[in-house]
DNA sequence: AAACCAGATTAAAATCATTCTAAACTGCTT
DNA sequence: AAGCAGTTTAGAATGATTTTAATCTGGTTT
């Protein structure tokens, strides 16, 4: 087994997910050097490009635990769909309006004052979409 | 005819939207002077509570054209579909998690100095959402 | 190493908000 | 009153995501 692969096994124990093929397959998909942005559509296009093939539900069911484990971020997409980001440092992102392209803003570059919650409730998260176009 | 009803049938005219009767109706619930966050679900409730009847295509047609005119503004919505609102100032949101209820946060509440947009790109909007939760 | 079982995967069906279709209707102009 | 482009409509279609209920599999126990 190579090293990549025990540590992508290493990962998924460390979340309490079990290893199966499947999971270890799309982590090792997800969890490269290079961050990007997902959708259950992409990740499929990309198993079949492999000559593997996963249930669609699986698919679902496995990203939306990397989920709830940290290990990606839901960001939000145009329309089309659950979109998840492999990037789980706090950043926000712009969105091309034409092509739903998310293209990641770094923290720093955007600073912002957010305002107080309203009583009783505490901020959990701060997203911020800057939508952008082609120049024509 | 109400003056309030003359008012809206110019309002549409304004926009280049003929004032037909389903128009007219949903313009009303829509332009009081309560500012208001909407989908197309809770204008049927409202109609359907008013003993009238809309077809479920009109109210999206209506509300899409009403966007397209700028009366309304899209909002990000937590999971549950399209979102408008009938407040078109620039303003941001407070999301609360357990509910999907939105709140306006007036603009000057929430200053950010915004990126430059990537070359050949220029901004469009910039939307920030304050997902919020409840102090357990 | 065989048995076991909770948890995982699967194909297929179900869901459900939204959009499409093509037929009937209606505001406006003549 | 007639005519027509633009609207509305019911119902079918769409398509992404979730559910179902059956099968399978990692990991532990014997």
């Amino acid at each position: 087994m190579t090293d990549h692969a025990t540590d992508i096994k290493t990962m998924l124990r460390s979340a309490n997910l079990r290893p199966t093929r499947q999971r270890v397959l799309l982590a090792g998909l997800l969890f490269g050097p290079t961050k990007c942005h997902v959708n259950a559509d992409l990740l499929a296009q990309k198993i079949a490009q492999m000559g593997e093939h996963m249930a669609t539900a699986t698919i679902y069911n496995c990203l939306h635990q990397f989920e709830a484990a940290g290990l990606l971020q839901r960001v939000p997409s145009g329309d089309d769909g659950i979109t998840f980001d492999t990037n789980i440092a706090k950043h926000h992102h712009f969105l091309v309006e034409e092509t739903g392209e998310l293209i990641d803003i770094p923290f720093g570059d955007l600073k912002a004052d957010v305002p107080q919650a309203p009583t009783g409730y505490e901020i959990e998260s701060v997203e911020m979409v800057v939508k952008i176009r082609k120049i024509s």
